[in-house]
RNA sequence: GCUGGCGUAGCUCAGUAGGUAGAGCAGCUGAUUUGUAAUCAGCCGGUCGGGGGUUCGAUUCCUCUCGCCAGCUCCA
């Protein structure tokens, strides 16, 4: 007879086997009525599941992680429930779990619209007033495919086919419909009180562009009402952070139909640009590294050689001209391979580190455009280690502690690593990907950083560290990396006499620490959402008149701080000062600077600063040390608005 | 590239069941010389993304195309 062992570690006996339920039963009313599923020595299980013999048992509710997936996948089961109530004829495809909630494909002939998800919500709403059970059926694989190829399901069918032989299939029921699945869900449709669906689009079948479009409809699916509120305050709030829209209202950039793809900036924009830019120049030079300057249009041939025309070669932009093939380089390490080659090199001269802000353009599929994220002509902060293999670990090393010190100027404290692994189609030996790896590895575990793998993600000459940072709203992307090439310095005949006197090959480690300055300024507009701090800041000082009397005043003491090196800008119109004022603020100008005849009498300043915060009459060296230090400090701390 | 949606003034958006379009802000002009998030008045402004078609007539309907947006795929 069972013993249940709960996570407080006291123990309760049956004298008979007993389900989840009634476990929770047992320990009290509310937890029954809670119980979404159940923790089985470590195995996720239903309400359902019978408990014959001693076990460790949890009671899943919805204040558990695992109690909110549960929900998420059931709303899933419900949403694909109603679409096939209303829409008879579309097929299930998938309906799993994603961040913050769900989606189901569906393969149908007719397009989903916003409308179609009204409909389906409130047919699921009904679902869930009925509160129809759902239970757990396992039956054998040719049942299984049985059902579904009579139920007119052909893609459940080719998803029970490739199962692995000897899985347990089950089929979750609730009233007259069903659906493969591992499960565990909850015990009934009315545990699902929170959900909303949210979008309608295309996915291919199996992830795979070859394969037929789907019908994906997105949801969202929380505990509780206010959890779902509050989800959905979060994802407008996020959408005011959107670096499009933020960028328009102060005047960074703009893209246009004629280069699409392609990045107009403006002062404004241009000169948060070039800070970064003579930010990453002062960076590299205090580390080791040289710069260089290649050129955009090189020979086809080059990238034949290189390996990239083979792989990529429909994604560059070409030209012709005099009878010659030329590519506009998607890239700039061929070009540094070059520059390396030029002269003999010794093992002495290594590592050598060559570094460009190198202007690379690559066609881009259209549909992957997104804003200045995702853009056809970019720039890196890119740069190529010379070394030898032993060289490597240190190189990666010194990398990652730079990385890390540019990441924490910016404020960004919170890294994701991924390790990307060899790809099916790749260039150089199993031996030489073996190294990559383990060096790329090596590095990362000697930092204690925590890193996951992803296999097959690597490029096409070698294994790659990618560091990412998450975007206001979830997404993630990616910045630096580091990258070890076994292949091109050969493929490029790169050479250095080595200490025995003989030639030897060149390991490549490709990097970037920012990324394309595109993405990264980006990604910058919104975290900071529009409020740089002030070193980045386009204009760092406004400083306002109240009338024209003081218009002198004002001038000497804009002509005073651009002495200094900073970025000021005078406002002598003839205005109300709360209106100078409503429009820096507006424009997000880090400090104000108010004179009026008091301030020209005392010679001093009045300083507002972001947040409508007053700090006060003060000389102008006051604020200069006040505006010194802040702009000393970086983006370390990051201002609210 | 694929699926779907969208494209109206510099910006944000309204509108037309087919009869060549409106608001607010911005801009310009004038008045106002003002003390910490919008002073008042007047004026200007659009071949309704582009091409083709249907129609007496198209911004509106059809079609092709370009761009943008969401997702998928891709990302050296």
């Amino acid at each position: 007879m069972p013993v249940i062992t709960l996570p407080d570690g006291s123990q309760r006996p049956f004298d008979q086997p007993i389900s989840i339920h009634d476990i929770a039963a047992d320990i009290g009313a509310g937890l029954a009525k809670a119980a979404l599923g159940g923790v089985i020595d470590g195995r996720e299980v239903d309400t359902s599941y019978i408990v014959e013999s001693d076990a460790t048992v949890a009671i899943i509710t919805d204040r558990d992680d695992a109690g909110l997936e549960i929900i998420r996948h059931s709303t899933a089961h419900l949403l694909a429930m109603a679409t096939q109530e209303l829409f008879p004829g579309a097929q299930v495809t998938i309906g799993p779990v994603i961040e913050d909630g769900f989606f189901y494909d569906f393969a149908t002939g007719h397009n989903f619209t916003p409308q179609d998800l009204q409909k389906i919500e409130k047919r699921m709403e009904e679902l869930v007033s009925e509160d129809i059970t759902v239970q757990r059926v396992v039956m054998s694989r040719e049942k299984a495919i049985d059902t579904f190829r009579n139920l007119g399901e052909n893609y459940k069918v080719q998803i029970i086919e490739a199962l692995p032989e000897g899985e347990e299939i089950s089929l979750y029921t609730q009233g007259a419909w069903g659906d493969l699945c591992r499960g565990p869900h909850v015990p009934s449709t009315g545990k699902l009180k929170a959900f909303k669906l949210t979008k309608v689009a295309g996915a291919y079948w199996r992830g795979d562009s070859k394969n037929e479009m789907l019908q994906r409809i997105y949801g969202t699916a929380w505990a509780n009402k206010k959890q779902l509120k509050q989800y959905l305050r979060r994802i407008e709030e996020a959408e005011k952070r959107d670096h499009r829209k933020i960028a328009k209202k102060l005047g960074l950039f703009h893209t246009q139909e004629e280069a699409p793809g392609m990045v107009f900036w403006h002062p404004a924009g241009w000169s948060i640009y070039q800070t970064i830019e003579q930010y990453m120049r002062k960076v590299q030079n205090e580390n080791g590294y040289q710069e260089i300057k290649t050129p955009q249009l090189v020979d086809f041939s080059l990238w034949e050689k290189s390996g990239h025309a083979d792989k990529f070669g429909d994604d560059m932009f070409t030209l012709k001209s005099d009878d010659r093939d030329f590519a506009i380089k998607p890239m700039n390490c061929p070009c540094h391979v070059q520059v390396f080659n030029q002269g003999l090199k010794s093992y002495r001269d290594l590592p050598l580190r060559l570094a460009e802000f190198g202007s690379c353009h690559r066609n881009e599929p259209s549909g992957s455009l997104h804003g200045i994220m995702r853009v056809r002509g970019f720039v890196q902060d890119d740069a190529h280690i010379f070394c030898t293999e032993e060289q490597i670990q240190s190189e990666v090393s010194a990398f990652i502690d730079l990385l890390h010190a540019v990441y924490e100027d910016f404020g960004f404290t919170e890294v994701i690593y991924r390790l990307s692994t060899r790809p099916a189609q790749r260039v150089g030996t199993d031996a030489d990907w073996d190294r990559s790896e383990k060096a790329l590895a090596d590095a990362l575990d000697a930092q204690n950083l925590p890193w996951h793998e992803l296999p097959g993600e690597g490029a096409f000459y070698g294994p790659k560290i990618e560091f990412s940072l998450k975007d206001c709203i979830g997404r993630v992307w990616q910045l630096g990396t580091i990258q070890v090439d076994f292949s091109m310095p050969g493929r490029l005949d790169a050479q250095y006499v080595s200490e025995d006197g003989s030639r030897q090959v060149p390991v490549l480690l490709h990097r970037a620490v920012l990324g394309s300055f595109e993405r990264f300024i980006g990604i910058l507009i919104e975290h900071y959402e529009g409020v740089f701090p002030s070193w980045l800041a386009p204009t760092q000082v406004a400083i306002l008149n109240i009338t024209d009397k003081q218009s002198e005043y004002v001038r000497n003491v804009e002509d005073s701080l651009k002495n200094r090196g900073f970025r000021v800008f005078s406002d002598l119109r003839n205005e109300k000062i709360g209106f100078k004022i409503r429009e820096h603020t507006i424009q997000k100008i880090p400090y104000l600077l108010v004179v009026g005849d008091k301030e020209v009498e005392s010679q001093t300043v009045a300083v507002r600063a972001r947040r409508g915060e007053d700090l006060g009459s003060m000389d102008l060296d006051a604020f200069i040390k006040h505006l010194t230090d802040d702009v000393a400090c970086r983006g370390r701390i990051v201002l609210e608005n």
